[in-house]
DNA sequence: ATAGATGCAAATGTTTTGCACAGCA
DNA sequence: TGCTGTGCAAAACATTTGCATCTAT
């Protein structure tokens, strides 16, 4: 059965213009738990449509971000990854030594534990929540 | 009252080897709230220290926060700012316009919100909040 | 037809590195 | 004096941008 992804399906209805390159990185991100850099996603785009371009994957991931379709993941000076999973909130859990990330559902609203006396007068909208740890393959 | 900054004390009784220039990025650095880029610290430092190099800064910098001595703090995309207040726990507060940022203490403890089952094997070390809002500065 | 997306290459911004020299312990 | 830090410049990355060309609508 051909389905095509949710995310490719949501932005049609918005009237994102469609072309080869977008699709093929809309469904290089389909998934849970897929955390891939913008040079990952490059060449697994790449892979099915040799041509496409760098600079095109960074365009069209900056604009899946902006969307809000897409998050952004900072991973402690190593490159950005790119987390397809931005309709459900959740965290991550971070691989000190490797940078692999997973997604994790803490219990709880974080937000919450911010006392609006240290707020320093800033608008809170959100907060994140990264976990650091070692990984099992890093440790075996 | 001349004082060494707690900085400096805690690194020469740790046999760190004291230069000129490790002596001005440790006095740029001394303070609560301070969240300077890499840059930053040089730029400052070179006031006090024309001759000093990016390359050292950058160096010391790393240092630092390898002995644990200052916080490495990621700023989505920005250049990453260096936090001296290591010695105290504490979480972040990040202005998504401007890029500043404050040390907020929240309550509770994150790592508790994280349930065992949900750990993916990993051997979790930290967790660490980041709160993203807008600064008065910058709603204004 | 046309607004907007693409590819290429060059520019940008950040951080690291190689190597000869200099200076603290 | 000897190890180690420093400065310089170049390299290494990650990401963005300008511009001519192409294409989905």
């Amino acid at each position: 059965m051909l389905r095509m992804s949710d995310l490719l399906e949501r932005l049609r209805e918005r009237g994102w213009r469609l072309t080869a390159q977008r699709r093929v990185v809309a469904e290089v991100l389909d998934g849970d738990h897929v955390h891939l850099t913008a040079d990952e996603v490059h060449a697994r785009a790449a892979e099915r449509l040799p041509e496409i371009s760098r600079a095109t994957v960074y365009n069209t991931l900056r604009e899946l971000v902006h969307r809000g379709e897409v998050l952004e993941v900072s991973t402690d000076g190593r490159a950005k990854r790119y987390d397809p999973n931005a309709h459900r909130p959740h965290h991550h859990l971070l691989c000190a030594r490797c940078g692999s990330i997973r997604d994790v559902h803490p219990t709880g609203d974080p937000l919450a534990n911010l006392p609006a006396a240290q707020s320093f007068g800033f608008t809170v909208l959100e907060a994140e929540v990264t976990y650091r740890g070692i990984c099992p393959d890093c440790a075996a």
